[in-house]
RNA sequence: GCACCAGUAGCUUAGCUGGAUAGAGCACUCGGCUACGAACCGAGAGGUCGGGGAUUCGAAUUCCUCCUGGUGCACCA
């Protein structure tokens, strides 16, 4: 699509001795749209060219030759504001949404690139939370967005699937497996089990080295350990597999922590003859105190390996499986020290250059409670299984309120109680940590996703009430000039914009932020515009043209955040 | 103690690699369903952008320092 910022950019290039990439950089649109569409400062010019800002603007402005595309330039104070052919962009915008429709803002800026995001990672045996359910929506929009982009995406779930924690599952088990009704509700009971072996080990310190032995047996192949650890494996996964459909996750690999245990015996070779193996305590450790990173342990005294060692040999496995151009790894930032640690140390396993400057530790804030922390053992985690139920049982009950005739009330109870939760898990910056309150979570009003939905909704009516779709080629794009069919064009321009943004800094957010906008920009415009207009069928068509745009481009960036738009609301 | 992250309206926050008057939503007050959906829209009130320095034409944004909160720092993941 035609590209303004480019094309002004030129404009300036030519009298300018500056780059063409650097003047892009340096405009910016201006706050509100009567000084004009783009603005170029000239203050930073001031003392390179030893003029006043104004000078150098008029002296740029001369030059400037008007085209179809910038129809005219303007100064004030400084700035050198342009206004551009809005008939011209109107028509862009609205012709490509109607040719590339749900493709619209996609591209092949990912084509052949290869991109791995780990995301979703829960512990086997415990609960899967609300700090879990953060995750897997961060990593699924973002695994949905790079492979829009045109990238091959990986969506790995690297389950905590192994460990000391295995090792008291385990000796849980065996102890008081008669007394727990684990096949008919294995989560809860498996956690049960879980606090009290924690609570035994706290006691007794004999009990803790039993489970550490227990998990060094696991490792080791042991039958009864191996058969246990299986059972707890397949129970957990059947109990998360519900959570990920209903939610529309999906992952292409599911190679769990335990995976990686017959390979690190490749990692400490590499590292010993690295020589930056150490003995220490007992345990093999790599010392980073140098880059300020601590020391990081590789093997336990024990013989047993660790978290960072597997996190290593995946690496490896990675590298050598998909020769992946980037590793995302969507974890809280409790562990950006750990992710640290593991990048430096895997400058010595010989990875190709790439593979190393593509890890990166998409680091996002902790869910807390009012009260603080979640603990599973102190049994204070909010399960996503009982927030999405709520989530939906709360839509169904305002749809019984607003809408008690609708049809398929359960389907569209559940898109809008989903929609209402996913959408408060991508809505602001990831590194902010957020305080659960159930309130803010399951509020449908304001900037949530059902407002979001209930805009589309809106559309989707508009469009029904009219019998056919005029042809974009009978479009008279004179008539959506005003403000807020402007608005909204503008906005739907800025779509592809917003999507490279989201990648590049791995932040679903301002893909949420966006829709939001649109929604309100809509609204707006729905609000001042009468669409369906009997008298008058050149404006009804200009109109329904760029609901339906917007109907498009509502639908297809909720889909990327994992949102399902409703028929009916 | 050291390191990293965060601090914007009563609450939740946006602010695009320094730019024009700091934008929203919730809650509060007032107004709007005989145009296409009121889960909506409009108006009002609410800000010394944690404090203090520095850099410069210009700082919420960069640097320094202090304060507050969070997180991490050896056999958990």
């Amino acid at each position: 699509m035609i590209d303004f910022k480019k094309i002004i950019a030129e404009k300036i290039a030519t009298k300018l001795d500056l780059d063409l990439e650097e003047i892009k950089q340096y405009i910016e649109i201006p706050p509100n749209t009567d000084l004009g569409d783009y603005a170029f400062p000239c203050f930073r010019l001031a003392k390179t060219l030893k003029k006043s800002p104004q000078m150098i603007a008029e002296e740029l402005k001369e030059e400037i030759q008007l085209d179809e595309n910038v129809i005219k330039v303007d100064i004030v104070g400084g700035y050198l504001n342009f206004f551009i052919n809005k008939l011209k962009l109107t028509k862009e915008v609205l012709e490509e949404i109607n040719k590339k429709e749900e493709n619209y803002g996609s591209n092949k800026s990912g084509e052949n690139k290869t991109i791995l995001v780990e995301y979703s990672s829960p512990n086997i045996a415990k609960p899967f939370h609300i700090g879990h359910l953060r995750n897997t929506v961060i990593g699924s929009s973002l695994y949905k967005i790079y492979k829009f982009l045109g990238y091959n995406v990986v969506g790995i779930n690297h389950l905590g699937d192994y460990g000391t924690q295995f090792g008291k599952m385990i000796e849980g088990y065996k102890r008081w497996e008669k007394e727990y009704n684990i096949e008919e509700n294995p989560i809860d009971e498996l956690t049960n089990i879980y606090v009290r072996i924690n609570n035994l080990c706290k006691e007794d310190e004999n009990v803790l080295e039993l489970c550490r032995e227990n998990f060094k047996k696991l490792e080791d192949g042991d039958e009864y350990c191996v058969e246990v650890w299986n059972k707890l494996k397949d129970l957990s996964l059947k109990e998360f597999q519900k959570t990920y459909d209903l939610l529309g996750v999906k992952f292409d690999s599911l190679k769990g922590e335990a995976f990686y245990s017959d390979k690190i015996d490749e990692i400490v070779e590499k590292l010993d003859k690295k020589g930056i193996l150490k003995d220490s305590e007992g345990a093999k450790i790599v010392d980073l105190e140098d880059k300020g990173l601590g020391v990081c342990i590789i093997k336990k005294s024990n013989g047993s390996t660790i978290y960072a060692t597997r996190d290593l040999a995946a690496i490896l496995y990675r590298a050598r499986t998909y020769n992946f151009d980037k590793c995302l790894y969507v974890v809280a930032y409790e562990q950006n020290l750990h992710f640290k640690q593991v990048f430096e140390i895997a400058k010595f396993l010989d990875l190709p250059q790439k593979c190393l400057d593509g890890l990166e530790h998409v680091s996002y804030g902790m869910v807390r409670l009012v009260t603080g922390k979640m603990s599973t053992r102190e049994g204070t985690v909010i399960k996503v299984n009982e927030l999405l139920d709520e989530a939906i049982e709360r839509a169904k009950k305002i749809i019984e309120e607003k809408n008690p005739e609708m049809e398929n009330k359960e389907e569209e109870a559940k898109k809008i109680g989903l929609g209402a939760v996913i959408f408060n898990n991508v809505s602001n910056t990831i590194i902010k940590d957020q305080v659960f309150e159930w309130d803010t979570v399951l509020n449908f009003n304001g900037e949530t996703g059902p407002y979001i939905q209930y805009i589309f909704v809106r559309t989707k009516s508009v469009l029904e009430k009219i019998n056919n779709i005029p042809d974009i080629n009978n479009i008279n794009f004179e008539l959506l000039q005003d403000k807020e069919s402007q608005k909204v064009i503008a906005t739907l321009y800025n779509f592809e914009n917003v999507l490279m943004q989201v990648v590049q800094k791995n932040e679903p957010s301002l893909l949420a932020r966006y829709l939001i906008t649109l929604s309100q920009n809509y609204s707006n415009f729905y609000n001042e515009n009468k669409i369906i207009d009997d008298d008058d069928k050149d404006i009804q068509n200009a109109r329904v043209a760029l609901t339906k745009a917007v109907n498009i481009v509502l639908k297809q960036g909720a889909k990327l955040l994992g949102i399902e738009m409703p028929n009916k609301m």
